[in-house]
DNA sequence: ATGGTAGGTGACCTA
C-alpha cells in the first residue's frame, strides 16, 4: 500500500497537478494540505473520476485537509481533539480495512507558527503540538498501524535544512519546537524518512522566493510519523522531488511510504 | 498589498 502527504497550497490552483500526480504515482491513500477551500468547493468530481474517494476538512481561504483514497474510509474524524474553541481546519482521520485488519491515517496541516514573538502563533502551535501528542498516545493504546501524515512545519535536525543558521530563531526549528517533536519519537512513534535512509540534504520544501528551488535551499518539513504497528510494516520511502520543477508547483513535494498492508 | 513569490480573498492575510 502507498500511503502519501502532499502540501499542495490551493487545490483550485493546483488541480492540474493534483491530477498529473495521481495518474503518475497512484497512490492508495493521499493526505493532502493547504487544500485553501472550502468543503463545497472541492473540485470533487475531478479527482472522483481518477478512482478516488474524497473526504475533506475545508475552511475558506486558508488552511484546509483531505483524504484520498482508492479504498472507502470506515470511519472519519474531523477536528484535532483538545480545544472546541479552535476553528482552524489542520487535522482529518479515516479508518481503512485493509487485508483483514484495520489503519488509521491522519492528514494534518501543523500550525506555522511565525512569527515567534506574536501573543497568539507560537503559543497555538505549541499547544497544537501538545494536543497532537495527547491524541497519538490515546491512540498508540489501540496497537494498531497509525500513519500521522503532514505538513508539520518542523525541521527535526540541523541537517534537515539547507542553512541551521538562517533557521535558528524560526518558529519550525525554536528549541521548543524541535523538543516537542522529538516528544512524539519518545512516544513511540517513527519518522518513517528517517527510518529508512541516512542521507541529508532530503528536503520536502523549497520557498517560492529568493531562488531556493534553484539553489536547492530547502528544508524537510512534512512527514509521515508511524506508530509501531506501521512502522513495523514499512517497506521504504520516497520524496518525489520532480513534482517541484514542474510548471505552476506547490512550494511542497509529495512524501511516499510504501507498507506491507 | 513593504519587499522577494504565491494563493485566496476582496481593500490584506498567511506562508
Amino acid at each position: 500500500m502507498k500511503i502519501a502527504t502532499w502540501n499542495i497550497n490551493g487545490v483550485k490552483a493546483r488541480i492540474d497537478n493534483l491530477r498529473d500526480w495521481l495518474k503518475a504515482s497512484n497512490p492508495d491513500i493521499a493526505c493532502l494540505q493547504e487544500i485553501k477551500s472550502v468543503d463545497e468547493s472541492f473540485p470533487r468530481m475531478e479527482i472522483e473520476e481518477l478512482g478516488y474517494h474524497v473526504e475533506t476538512h475545508g475552511q475558506k481561504g486558508f488552511n484546509g485537509v483531505a483524504l484520498l483514497s482508492k479504498i472507502r474510509p470506515d470511519e472519519v474524524n474531523r477536528g484535532l481533539p483538545g480545544d472546541n474553541l479552535d476553528e482552524q481546519s489542520r487535522f482529518i482521520e479515516g479508518v481503512f480495512s485493509v487485508n483483514g485488519g484495520v489503519v488509521r491515517v491522519v492528514s494534518l496541516y501543523l500550525p506555522n507558527g511565525n512569527p515567534p514573538d506574536d501573543p497568539v502563533k507560537y503559543p497555538y502551535k505549541l499547544a497544537w503540538m501538545e494536543r497532537l501528542q495527547h491524541f497519538a498516545e490515546q491512540r498508540l493504546t489501540l496497537e494498531e498501524p497509525l500513519i500521522l501524515a503532514g505538513d508539520y512545519n518542523v525541521i527535526p535536525e540541523p541537517h534537515d535544512c539547507h542553512d541551521p543558521r538562517v533557521w535558528a530563531g524560526d518558529a519550525l526549528f525554536l528549541p521548543q519546537t524541535r523538543q516537542a517533536f522529538r516528544r512524539f519519537e519518545n512516544i513511540g512513534l517513527t519518522d518513517a524518512v528517517r527510518a529508512t535512509t541516512d542521507a541529508t540534504k532530503l528536503y520536502t520544501f523549497w520557498d517560492y522566493q529568493a531562488g531556493a528551488w534553484q539553489k536547492n535551499n530547502g528544508i524537510r518539513i512534512d512527514h509521515l510519523m508511524l506508530s509501531p504497528e506501521a512502522a513495523i510494516k514499512l517497506r521504504s520511502t520516497a520524496i518525489e522531488k520532480h513534482v517541484r520543477a514542474w510548471e505552476k508547483p506547490s512550494d511542497h513535494v509529495p512524501v511516499i511510504g510504501i507498507f506491507d498492508f
